[in-house]
DNA sequence: CGGCGATTTGATAATGGTCAAGTGCCGTGG
DNA sequence: CCACGGCACTTGACCATTATCAAATCGCCG
């Protein structure tokens, strides 16, 4: 089962999104959750389209992301997750699931049984606004993305995208020093922006002709924020990031 | 302020979306809901981005959309909203508003209080719940158009919001003999889906052609609903609309 | 009847896709 | 230790879908 330290992320988590200060009842509460904690590899589906889940999935440590496919297999990306995420939340009011979660890198996931969480929110009503809230920013980074996807060009479109994984990542201690750890490859990237993987290099190698980032084994730098996220046209609004750092 | 008959799309909402029966207490706390009631134009925004409201908006009559904006003024909708829906729910949990809210026809809006909604929810967590769920379908609704922007053709992207629309309105009874009101432009139908108002047009004219649609002075009609779910790729999984008609 | 917005159509342009070939990197196995 | 294989990345040439520009036409409302 899960020790303290599996259920750490998840804690973490809930207090940065809670615009309250945790009691110890809700803290303890937290710290307890059951949890299967399962160690995956690289490119691995956690849940698949059409799943009736039991319960949601907490990610620990690594990269995943929630996609979809069209009929003749083009995939999109609807979501990068990050450690602390629960990529399948909605799973929780939703029985059937409508997208597939898998695996970018190699991840350690937490399970945690709807009926946990269902009488955590019965017994801590604030902790159930708290996951509500969070399935609502999720929401919030689609409608993003689907402007992003929709009426951006390429090159901002990638920009956008990588000002918001920086941004999220330092929200959660993750960028050090203008860098972080960004696993993903140029056609995953692609998936998540509409774009193929040659024209994502294109793109790449223009931002690294423009001085704005340095992008080499799964390590990205940006060299110039403000640039970047003018060309992607970044406002942090939409992460509703409301805490002060 | 409200009569019954302005609460009673709310109430056929949540309605539908429960998955339980109602109480004669749940019910008649929605039949009461403090809601006022507001007759707005076409093209008149509800919500604006950067907002904070103190209220959400139900739509009670007429068609709404949420969208935002690029820096150069291209339009994305977010989402289409019809009588019944709360396109601005996600302010209940959220400070900010990261988007706007627009009439697209002539609308009767129900405005209610924040504080309201909160009481129901704490007084009635059922009713919370399918709020919550109300939300969830949104999000699931976004990734849906980010696969149908990101990766199909624009024959086929269009086709898909079509038929979503269709089965909306179906589900809320305003579908008679495979018509319905569809008062949007193509400039919004473009809006929609990523494509420019002329492009929209020559794929309608594609359809009308090929014997799928007519669409004409805001009414729709689909003679070959197979052909255009086909088209669409369209399985209405997504919409979980979990109820037996 | 006049005017304006929505729709329609045609011609041309551009963004991004497709195809193809080659490079570099890393882990595995001889 | 080195050769091999595979995958991600890179680059170039060419192509296609969709955007842009422009000009009618239609239909409704005043």
């Amino acid at each position: 089962m899960a020790s303290s330290t599996d259920t750490e992320p998840l804690l973490r988590k809930i207090e940065s999104l809670a615009r309250f200060t945790l009691s110890t009842a809700e803290r303890s509460a937290l710290a307890d959750i059951p949890m299967r904690v399962q160690a995956l590899r690289a490119d691995q589906d956690i849940v698949r389209l059409g799943d009736r889940p039991s319960r949601c999935c907490v990610l620990l440590e690594g990269f995943a992301c929630v996609y979809k496919m069209t009929a003749d297999g083009k995939r999109q990306i609807t979501a990068f997750h990050i450690p602390g995420d629960i990529p399948d939340l909605q799973s929780l009011h939703l029985r059937t699931l409508d997208n597939s979660v898998g695996t970018l890198t190699a991840c350690r996931v937490g399970f945690v049984d709807h009926e946990v969480l269902q009488v955590l929110c019965h017994t801590h009503p604030r902790i159930a606004g708290v996951l509500w809230r969070e399935t609502l920013i999720d929401a919030s980074i689609f409608r993003e993305w689907m402007l992003n996807i929709g009426r951006r060009g390429a090159y901002s479109r990638l920009a956008h995208v990588l000002c918001e994984l920086v941004t999220r990542l330092d929200a959660v201690g993750l960028v050090d020093d203008q860098t972080c750890e960004l696993p993903m490859t140029q056609i995953e990237l692609g998936d998540a922006t509409g774009l193929t993987p040659v024209h994502v290099n294109r793109m790449l190698q223009e931002m690294r002709g423009a001085g704005l980032i340095t992008l080499k084994n799964g390590s990205l730098t940006v060299h110039d924020s403000a640039g970047l996220k003018q060309i992607g046209e970044f406002d942090p609004i939409y992460l509703h990031l409301e805490r002060p750092a």
